[in-house]
DNA sequence: CTCTGAGGCATAGTTAATCTATGCAAAGGA
DNA sequence: TCCTTTGCATAGATTAACTATGCCTCAGAG
C-alpha cells in the first residue's frame, strides 16, 4: 500500500496538445527531441499536464505532415540516438493563429461559465 | 445570395460540453430543453460556440446517467412537446469541481502558451 | 562482463467525444 | 396546403487521445 496518492491526477485539455508542443519549440529556442518536448511540457506547467508518448509521437506526425516543423536525426545531450524537431517558418507563423484562435474560444467559454464575475 | 460569410467559424473546445451545459442550466435556474440550452450557449458566447444537436443529446443523456441532471417531458414556452432537464443536487455540486478542474488546466495551458505576459 | 534502469522512438488497438447526416413529428404562418 | 421553425433522437464517420507493447542504446552497478 502506502500508494499515497497524487493529489491530482495529471492530465490534458484535448485539442491543445498541437499548440503546447510549437509552444515549447518556440520557447527553447533551437531543436528539441520529443521526450525533451514531454519533459518541458511538464516541467512548464508544474506537472499538471502529463504528455503521453502514445499522444506526443502521432501528434508530431501530424504537425510534420502539415509541415509545421521538421524533423532531422541527431544525436542528445546524453549521446543518444534523437529525432529532432525544429519550428518551420510556416510553424512559427502558426502559432499566433493558434493562439488567438484559442483565446477566442476561451473568452467565449468565460462568458457562459463566468455570469458576472468581477476580477478574480 | 447574400450569403455574405461568418468571419470566423463557430466551434466548441473539445471536453468542455457538458461544464457549459451545467451551467446553462445553472444560470437559467428552471428547467431547460436541449434546443433551448443550445441556443442559449449560442447567444451568451455572442455565436463563437456552436452546439450541434448530434454532441448535445448524447451529451445530455451522459449527463442523465451520471445523475446530473434529470429529464422529464412537458411542454415548451412554444407549446410543443419538449423534454425538460433540470439540474439534481449532485449536478449542482459537479459544477464548481467542474470548474475548478477546468481553471485548473487552463492555468497549467496558460504557463506553457505564454511566456511571460505580466497582466493582459 | 553482465544486468538493469533510464533515455528515446514508434505503432497497434482501444476508447471517447464530437460532427454529419438523417429521420420523425407537431405548430403556425403564408 | 405547404413550408419553416421548433424539437428529439440515432447511426455512422472522424479524430484525438490513451494503453500497452516492442525495440534499441547508453551508462552505471554488481
Amino acid at each position: 500500500m502506502a500508494k499515497a496518492g497524487q493529489p491530482k491526477k495529471s492530465e490534458m485539455m484535448p485539442g491543445t496538445l498541437e499548440l503546447l508542443i510549437l509552444k515549447t519549440l518556440e520557447r527553447h529556442g533551437e531543436p528539441l527531441h520529443g521526450y525533451g518536448i514531454a519533459r518541458h511540457i511538464q516541467r512548464v506547467s508544474d506537472d499538471v499536464l502529463q504528455v503521453e508518448e502514445g499522444s506526443l509521437y502521432p501528434a508530431l506526425q501530424r504537425l510534420s505532415v502539415k509541415g509545421w516543423v521538421k524533423a532531422e536525426w541527431g544525436i542528445s545531450d546524453n549521446n543518444r540516438r534523437a529525432r529532432l524537431y525544429r519550428l518551420t517558418p510556416a510553424g512559427r507563423r502558426r502559432i499566433a493563429e493558434q493562439v488567438a484562435d484559442f483565446e477566442r474560444l476561451l473568452e467565449a467559454m468565460m462568458r457562459v461559465v463566468r455570469p458576472a464575475e468581477g476580477a478574480s
